[in-house]
RNA sequence: CGCGGGGUAGAGCAGUCUGGUAGCUCGUCGGGCUCAUAACCCGAAGGUCAGGAGUUCAAAUCUCCUCCCCGCCA
């Protein structure tokens, strides 16, 4: 069964912000474990280009909306492509064959009885794209949200019968692993027992939409049209827009990772449509939570946004990568602090893991030919390296089939402490020192490369380029799953310890991982 | 108003369900080692577990009240 998994697709009002980034890198980290494992899986990102955000933004630019969006989305798919995330996919919602698979939907949800025409009046917030409750009420409010005053409309709508399932959303969100993390579940819980309202899906007198088919003049309400996305992705590059060849590519979705704020649309509205077009709903709905910075809100007002690109440029791949991924619970809002980011970098993975690589390669080189040396008892299961790596390796795939990557890349980071560890008990260099001792360094000196290969094998989802450079000094295939030429046994039997051949020519150790110097602050 | 999440060493968190010496990572300080990227290993200091009351032989953990932060409803 094909593992399929989404980042949402992200509206292209604006460049992209280190919140996108965070998402895309943690699902590219989900998407590279389960391809290790040997799922097939389809990764999805994209964007989400209609609405009338967008067409103001565009108009106060002097652009046309599509010259935008081409702009906007150029910059998304570069920014992707620098950050080596692995999608398989990048759907664009203005993409010609998105128009089709969404009339086909249409028609499914039509067929069935779930679209109504309705008058709606009130106060809509084009930021959120959204009617804001308790209409007539005062006379200029404002957008809790956005803070900016809010419009008043009164037009004839369609919408979308959501009040017909009540009871299959409330029953699909009781189940348990459907939202996670599973504190966010009872937020949506309690939304949804206040009783669902059908909701309008068309929008009149807006140009930049998709035209609604058979009603004039009408447009999709950008959510209505942005979810299809995940299912228009699905089809190949060249494959003619046709809703259930898509569907038959891998869905229902596995898994949407998604940021908090729109979790509702995602667990109770995007079910409920998929419901009424009688296909089958996604597996999990995952709501990770927001970054901050030095403890308070990253925004323009404030001027303390974080560029992914300029991130990225300054730091590189796998620092970044890690301190999200290593220090922020999955789920959880994170604080982004330069101080703790440059620590954990430089003590993780250049001081514990580069380090223990290089020192643990000159000793082998210095007394054993440049080669891994012989082993006489450190294959065996019952070496305490060997009891580390399974620990570890237990750990690192329960963690990650629980989108825990916190833990996993704690875990990986124990064995590698471990293996330092017992290098200092061990001493090898005095024992060198001593007669007829080579046969026992050489044992302790394979067991430590190997608890670093194991350590590389299993950093490949989260830091695939980190442990393609440890790899490599460890005389090995790099196991890029994005790459060709990559090892092809099966990550998990990689995992088995024992793997590193006594005998192979270890190339001459450079630091893996640098050390982070930031001169200025980010 | 209501609802949800949270408040544990300087920082970030675990532990709370299933009461019983308060643990991890980073930072700080001291020691060891010299194979290595001024690295690695060991040890120490640092906590009235938000506050109060209660249950109990025993509470970070269970009950009630109060305060503070974040979010949902908006």
């Amino acid at each position: 069964m094909t593992y399929t998994l989404t980042t949402p697709l992200y509206y292209v009002n604006d460049k992209p912000h280190l919140g996108s980034a965070y998402t895309t890198l943690a699902c590219d980290a989900l998407a590279r474990y389960q391809r290790l494992k040997g799922e097939a899986v389809i990764f999805i990102t994209g964007c989400d280009e209609h609405g009338q955000k967008i067409q103001r933004t565009a108009e106060a630019a002097g652009l046309s909306p599509q010259a935008h969006c081409d702009a906007v989305s150029a910059q998304y798919r570069d920014l992707w492509e620098r950050w080596q995330i692995s999608n398989d996919r990048l759907i664009r919602t203005t993409d010609p064959r998105h128009r089709q698979i969404v009339a086909q939907f249409f028609a499914r949800v039509e067929a069935n009885g779930d679209v109504l025409e309705g008058r709606q009046q009130g106060w809509y917030c084009v930021a959120c794209e959204e009617f804001k409750d308790d209409p007539a009420e005062a006379t200029a409010p404002h957008c809790p949200t956005h803070q900016r005053p809010l419009e008043w409309r009164d037009e004839v709508n369609l919408f979308f019968r959501l009040s017909r399932y009540q009871q299959q959303i409330e029953q699909l969100i009781a189940q348990p692993g459907f939202i996670q993390p599973a504190s966010r579940r009872r937020e949506v819980e309690n939304f949804v027992k206040q009783g669902l309202r059908d909701f309008s899906i068309s929008r009149v007198n807006l140009p930049w939409g998709i035209p609604v088919p058979g009603h004039e003049g009408h447009t999709f309400y950008v959510w209505f049209d942005a979810l299809l996305g995940y299912i228009t992705a699905l089809l190949e590059p060249n494959e003619e827009p046709d809703l259930a060849l898509a569907l038959s590519h891998g869905w229902p979705a596995s898994v949407h990772v998604i940021g908090k704020d729109i979790l509702r649309f995602h667990a109770v509205y995007w079910p409920a449509m998929l419901l009424s077009a009688g296909l089958e709903l996604p597996g999990m709905v995952f709501g990770h939570g927001f970054l901050t910075r030095e403890g308070q809100k990253m925004g323009k007002s404030l001027g303390n946004v974080l560029d992914p690109a300029d991130l990225l440029e300054r730091c590189g791949r796998d620092a970044v990568r890690w301190y999200l991924l290593r220090d922020i619970p999955f789920g959880e809002d994170g604080d982004f602090q330069q101080q703790r980011f440059s620590d954990l970098v430089n003590n993780d993975l250049a001081n514990t893991i580069g380090n223990l690589l290089n020192r643990t390669s000159s000793m082998a080189r210095r007394w054993f030919e440049d080669c891994v040396p012989a082993r006489t008892t450190a294959a065996e299961a019952s070496h305490p390296l060997a009891i580390a790596a399974e620990t570890a390796r237990s750990t690192v795939i329960g963690s990650l089939d629980a989108l825990d990557f916190r833990s996993a890349a704690e875990a990986t980071l124990q064995l590698a402490i471990s293996a330092n560890g017992f290098l200092n008990d061990q001493a090898p260099w005095s024992l060198m020192k001593q007669e007829g001792t080579q046969a026992q360094v050489a044992d302790q000196l394979y067991a430590v490369l190997e608890a670093a290969r194991i350590v590389a094998v299993l950093m490949a989802p989260l830091l695939p380029d980190l442990s393609s450079r440890m790899l490599l000094q460890l005389a090995q295939v790099p196991l890029d799953s994005g790459s060709a030429g990559y090892n092809p046994r099966p990550w998990l039997e990689q995992l088995a310890w024992g793997g590193l051949e006594p005998g192979a020519v270890l190339p001459e150790p450079s630091p893996v991982m640098a050390r982070l110097e930031l001169d200025a602050p980010l």
